[in-house]
DNA sequence: GAGTTTGAAACT
DNA sequence: CAGTTTCAAACTC
């Protein structure tokens, strides 16, 4: 960056890349430091996203998002923005490092750290950022800096505390959770390598975090790239594995909601789901987890329900996960247990070698752990080179093969106050399903698995699609809506028991808004009317969607680790993946010509370009995802 | 837990 | 691009 050669220059390096393709990015602020740089167009969008979750103000985020638009308009604009905004990169800047060392140094209570910086002033930074066109005059200003600075160190503040608070195994999982990425150069914010975390190190970084060890430093030397080995933290592979991100996030969330439960004492939750495997562990972590979010309990937990309801379809990172499944047997049943199956990755290959997308972790882009039962397994950090050579050709093949499966379209434009939904869902699979015997009633039909319903892009045949069939009839709603007749009872019995519905869908039900058979669709709607209300609870399965565009967003933009802890921004986070996103896309796209575009029958997924095109000041909501999506293909790494 | 079914992925 | 094979998850018993 010309502007920022001392700051930014030094840490910026590879690990944007690590971050960026990392699910973390919305976790640390590193990443978005890493995402600001690494690609220009990030920029903007990435600040914003990073003001977003911090502003609780709905009106603001929207600001952002047209912010966005009018950038994008521009185009050439970017580059002068960048420099413009080079400042930002602050965040992530080396010289935060100092600021965070600074910070443990201080005191490893969490909740001093949390303290030392408000939330009016993440908020406030937040807002200069979003404003876009204020900023520039800040930038032009030699002050500009310090008013940053707060911005920064709430980063920073957040990633220390949930590192530090009990949310260590978050903290690391948020980093780890880049799965393949890149080995990283820079000594600061480098992600943590998902899979081959385990909790020696874990326990060596608390150790050294008790030990009043910076973070930094005890990071540094887990992460030492490139040394093969397959247990170690440093199974991070370049560019696989971003839809993870949504995972992480979603892991993460849970995680926090399962605190937040807990606290309440309502815990016993009644997240099933969130009882996964994977979240198991967690518990003890957050268990010390100070309620930094006190304020925002309520909500966090509303939120839960949402991550958790995330978590169940994505989340993989949950170092529990990794001590508690010892057989396939016993991770299937455990998932099942916990209502989704597709919570923590694991394959049971044998002839794959884990290095083709039959493998879920392969196709996850994340290393086989030792949870896998997978034989000959290439999948692994010590095999990185074949990992990311097969990557790339199966790439080459499909843009798109690692991208999330269901994604979210701009098909959903309900309206704010609209009763139920009549609109198609607003998630589908991308490429839709091919089923024939299923009547996608089954998770053998990925729709219904991601839980969205068919769309014309699907070849099925007799579609049930619980979530909404194929010739868009039938889309699930609450109970005695309309499209329930469509849904026999026997499709809504294999729905429910498929999914094992949640108790807190039952708790759900009392909420009219967010009845029962929740679908995407439906829970779409309630959110994206009440992004923060505590009233609008996710639909279970259309938060996985939410997470994939998160992912998207989340990557590209970056989220913020400032309220990580907490769940505050996280909150936000979710919020803004799920529910603004589609209002932004509300304001530009037609209803139906989300991910339609695409030829119906195609089995081939159109590039990212095509799929989401970005049209300058048309459809800001596909440029959204658009620009998410270059993240991705980060095959090729900055070594 | 073994065996079957299913449909995506891969291959031809 | 259609048809076939391979594969591993999902499912059943």
């Amino acid at each position: 960056m010309p502007n920022e050669p001392s700051r930014i220059a030094i840490g910026l390096p590879q690990t944007l890349k690590y971050d960026c393709s990392s699910p973390d990015c919305d976790a640390t602020p590193v990443i978005k430091t890493t995402c600001v740089s690494d690609t220009s167009l990030a920029i903007v969008p990435f600040v914003q996203e990073t003001s977003e979750k911090g502003l609780s103000d709905r009106v603001e985020i929207r600001d952002t998002f047209q912010v966005e638009q009018k950038r994008d308009t521009i185009g050439s604009e970017w580059e002068s923005l960048i420099s413009d905004t080079s400042d930002l990169l602050i965040f992530n800047s080396p010289n935060d490092s100092e600021a965070f060392r600074g910070v443990i140094q201080k005191s490893l209570d969490p909740s001093v750290l949390i303290s030392q910086f408000s939330q009016d002033d993440i908020n406030e930074a937040c807002q200069t950022t979003v404003d876009l066109d204020k900023y520039k005059d800040q930038t032009e200003g030699a002050g500009d800096m310090n008013e940053m600075n707060p911005v920064n160190e709430s980063f920073e503040v957040a990633s220390v505390t949930n590192f530090i608070s009990g949310s260590l195994t978050d903290y690391m999982e948020t980093r780890m959770s880049a799965p393949y990425s890149f080995k990283p150069d820079s000594n600061l914010h480098r992600g943590f390598r998902r899979r081959c975390l385990d909790f020696e190190m874990l326990a060596a970084r608390r150790k050294n975090l008790d030990g009043g060890s910076t973070t930094n430093s005890s990071t540094d030397n887990k992460l030492v790239p490139g040394k093969p080995d397959s247990d170690s933290p440093r199974c991070i592979v370049p560019g696989i594995g971003l839809h993870l991100n949504a995972l992480a996030i979603a892991s993460r969330d849970n995680k926090n909601m399962k605190l937040e439960t807990l606290s309440s004492g309502t815990q016993k939750l009644s997240f099933p789901s969130l009882n996964s495997p994977c979240t198991g562990g967690a518990e003890t972590t957050y268990e010390s987890l100070p309620s930094a979010s006190t304020e925002r309990e309520s909500d966090a937990v509303e939120n839960g329900v949402q991550l958790a309801e995330d978590a169940s379809q994505a989340s993989a990172y949950l170092v529990n996960e990794e001590f508690n499944q010892n057989s396939p047997k016993k991770k299937r049943r455990r998932l099942e247990q916990a209502g989704e199956g597709e919570s923590c990755k694991r394959c049971n290959c044998k002839k794959s070698k884990c290095l083709k997308l039959y493998c879920e972790c392969f196709a996850a882009g994340v290393y086989c752990i030792e949870p896998c039962s997978c034989q000959d397994c290439f999948n692994k950090p010590i095999h990185e080179d074949t990992v990311l050579a097969t990557r790339k050709q199966i790439e080459s093949r499909n843009p798109l093969a690692f991208a999330p499966k269901v994604i979210r379209t701009s098909d959903s434009v309900p309206e704010v106050g609209d009763d139920l939904i009549t609109t198609p869902a607003s998630a589908r699979h991308k490429r839709g399903c091919n089923c024939k015997k299923s009547n996608c009633l089954k998770k053998y039909c990925e729709c219904f698995q991601g839980g969205v319903g068919c769309s014309i892009n699907c070849r099925c045949e007799g579609c049930k699609n619980a979530f909404g069939r194929k010739d868009g009839s039938a889309i699930m709603e609450t109970d005695g809506e309309p499209g329930e007749e469509e849904t026999d009872p026997s499709e809504k019995n294999a729905l429910d028991k498929n999914f094992e519905k949640p108790d807190i869908l039952n708790n759900e039900e009392q909420n009219p808004a967010s009845a029962l058979p929740t679908t995407p669709l439906q829970l779409c709607r309630p959110l994206v009317q009440l992004p923060f209300s505590s009233k609008s609870k996710p639909p279970r399965f259309f938060i996985a969607i939410g997470s994939s565009s998160a992912l998207y967003t989340g990557q590209r933009y970056g989220k913020p680790s400032i309220i990580q802890p907490q769940n505050i921004i996280e909150k936000h986070f979710q919020t803004i993946a799920e529910d603004e996103t589609p209002e932004i896309l509300r304001g530009n796209s037609s209803p139906g010509t989300g991910i339609k575009t695409s030829s119906p029958n195609s089995k081939r997924i159109s590039p990212p370009q095509c799929e989401l095109g970005s049209t300058p000041g048309g459809r800001s909501g596909r440029k959204l995802i658009l620009q998410s999506i270059p993240s991705f293909p980060s095959l090729t790494p900055k070594h």
